[in-house]
DNA sequence: TCATTAACACGGG
DNA sequence: CCCGTGTTAATGA
């Protein structure tokens, strides 16, 4: 039985639902910045997140990039789960934040789990409901908060799922995510430095209060 | 008013 | 030198 396995989802599936998973799992150890699912791309295998941090995007027709959420440990992707179901393409794409390390479940086993196990029902009702949570937060920050707040949001989350208070990335790589441009995210993070909340530097962000 | 785009200078690796 | 960063001017929504 692998021991991250165990760890993570011990408590959450049943002894036997883990050892199937354990025997058809495949684990995949993936670098920083390596594109795990294109738009359009169909999907054979469903992946457990066992450590590092997945970034999931909307892309439009130019290229322009949005963040929709992050994945962290014992989250799946729930754009996965209806695309194995019902053979359709990826409406999302996602990157590998942090070096990543998941299990890659093939799809002809979810019907038969659906079915057989309780808790992996309850796991797949669940991370559903999780996604659309976060993604409510996030439609909600491009609806009705400005840049400031959605940078401040932004932040926060990195700092959540990175579990750390430093940022490595780029202004420019910001304003993708944020789908705006590197002067405001610039601006901005300025301002947010002269207020004491952050610490710029190159290449990295380091929080210095709660936010 | 505020975002975007283009342009430029500065400086560290 | 290259790249990330900080700023400014012009333009538009």
């Amino acid at each position: 039985m692998l021991k991250e396995l165990q760890e993570f989802y011990g408590g959450l599936f049943e002894p036997e639902l883990l050892a199937e998973i354990n025997e058809v799992g495949i684990v995949r150890e993936v670098p920083e910045g390596t594109t795990l699912m294109e738009i359009g791309q169909y999907i054979r295998s469903m992946p457990l997140l066992l450590s590092g941090v997945i970034k999931v995007l909307r892309e439009d027709d130019n290229g322009d990039e949005l963040l929709l959420y992050f994945l962290e440990i014992g989250d799946t992707c729930a754009m996965t789960m209806t695309c194995c179901m019902g053979d359709t393409m990826s409406e999302i794409k996602a990157i590998t934040e942090t070096e990543v390390k998941l299990v890659m479940i093939p799809v002809n086993n979810m019907e038969r789990w659906t079915e057989k196990y309780k808790s992996w029902r309850n796991f797949v009702f669940e991370s559903y409901h999780n996604r659309l949570m976060e993604l409510l937060q996030t439609v909600d920050s491009i609806a009705f908060l400005n840049m400031d707040d959605r940078l401040l949001q932004y932040l926060k989350n990195k700092v959540k799922v990175t579990h750390s208070n430093r940022i490595q990335t780029t202004h420019q790589e910001i304003a993708y995510d944020l789908n705006t441009s590197r002067v405001v995210v610039s601006r901005l993070l300025k301002k947010l430095e002269i207020m004491n909340i952050i610490s710029l530097g190159r290449n990295s962000i380091d929080i210095l209060t709660e936010i």
